[in-house]
DNA sequence: CGAAAATGTTACTGGTCGGTAACAGGGCCG
DNA sequence: CGGCCCTGTTACCGACCAGTAACATTTTCG
């Protein structure tokens, strides 16, 4: 029997493929990537891949929904950290947000996938838009525990912000506009908090 | 001699393989979309392309020159149209780019490119940051001219629910977040243009 | 242990990719 | 006219792509 004081319970070859396939995909893009080098990255072979999934687009879409389940999970941990509080909940979500656009990993993998999966048809849109629609939804419930007026502007206004730091932070760099994201989404939560129905607008 | 009545003097093969490069660029992606394909498309053939760009790449970049000059030539216009006056510039520019989030032909050709161009030292992506750095001066200087107090925080705010209503529209779909960008980005400019230090933040 | 299931290895297919060589027209201008 | 430059055609290259078949190995578990 050999020493094993070391011998991390390695995962399954389908968590790795999936793992290594979004880290490829992120940083190499999905049509960049081949299924050959998934295979290799994840220490694994094409033949298991395929034996997991039927398609390469098989994969980007478990890809996409696990991207889908993290984003859920730390939803769940936003309410447990601030049970109640849809307002502190929000202004965490955003400054987590802009946490992330410091380092060049920007986590954009539903908006990565929505540019580069021209095929309308791709299964991944439709799990895409989904997730955004749900996206939506969670974050007006929110406005509208936290007492926003107009809970659905200052969601779509946030929702814009996001998006556009995460896309500008990929085309003008980190000390591009999306610099400034956590400042300006946490100034527009306090003006629609304090009773404006907009940017700036007074009831 | 022939009845050339409905002879229109096409265009070089040159700027009949640029357009269908950018074309096909936009519907397909870029890696998405093959030379053959393009040369196909530009009623040409792959040789012709290859006179005239040394690569792909070189095509891309010229490409993505291409769509900065028709902004350049966009921002022109506006000048000519309200000229001097910063604001209605700034809303104008707006206004129209609010027009365009109505149908899929989304021209994001930059955005698109920065998410698909993943080889950090691809010359698109330089161009690409040249022409965002050069875009924001323009609209801090417009902003300074129109008179708004922090005219770089009106300018990062608009720069990136732009960004943000072109990402979400391809993700979303046009009912999505976008569909209210107009109002958003009007408000915030008529919020600092107000003497506000920051979205609803008065000095 | 022993069998079944999962995983790994090698080699292969047909197709597409970016890019090139050799050659054949075609329009323009002296 | 005659030469020249641009364009078009065909065929090809090596590399890579997604996906599969046949077989060997390891792991799991009754």
């Amino acid at each position: 029997m050999t020493t094993d004081f070391c011998k991390k319970p390695r995962r399954s070859p389908r968590e790795r493929i999936i793992e290594a396939a979004r880290d490829l995909f992120r940083r190499n893009g999905i049509r960049g990537t081949g299924v050959d080098a998934i295979a290799d990255a994840a220490d694994s072979n094409k033949m298991t891949l395929y034996r997991h999934f039927n398609s390469k687009d098989e994969l980007i879409v478990e890809c996409l929904y696990r991207a889908g389940m993290e984003m859920d999970g730390f939803w769940q941990e936003l309410e447990e950290a601030h049970p109640g509080d849809g307002l502190m909940q929000l202004r965490t979500w955003v400054r987590s947000l802009a946490a992330h656009l410091d380092d060049d990993s920007c986590h954009c993998e539903m908006m990565s996938a929505a540019v580069q999966l021209t095929d309308e048809d791709h299964p991944g849109r439709s799990l895409i838009r989904t997730f955004k629609d749900a996206q939506r939804d969670r974050v007006v419930a929110l406005c509208h525990k936290a007492g926003i007026a107009d809970a659905e502007l200052l969601t779509d206004t946030l929702l814009l912000l996001i998006e556009g730091a995460r896309a500008t932070q990929k085309s003008s760099g980190v000390m591009g506009p999306s610099a400034r994201f956590a400042e300006i989404a946490d100034a527009a939560i306090l003006s629609f908090a304090k009773g404006d129905i907009g940017i700036g607008r007074r009831a």
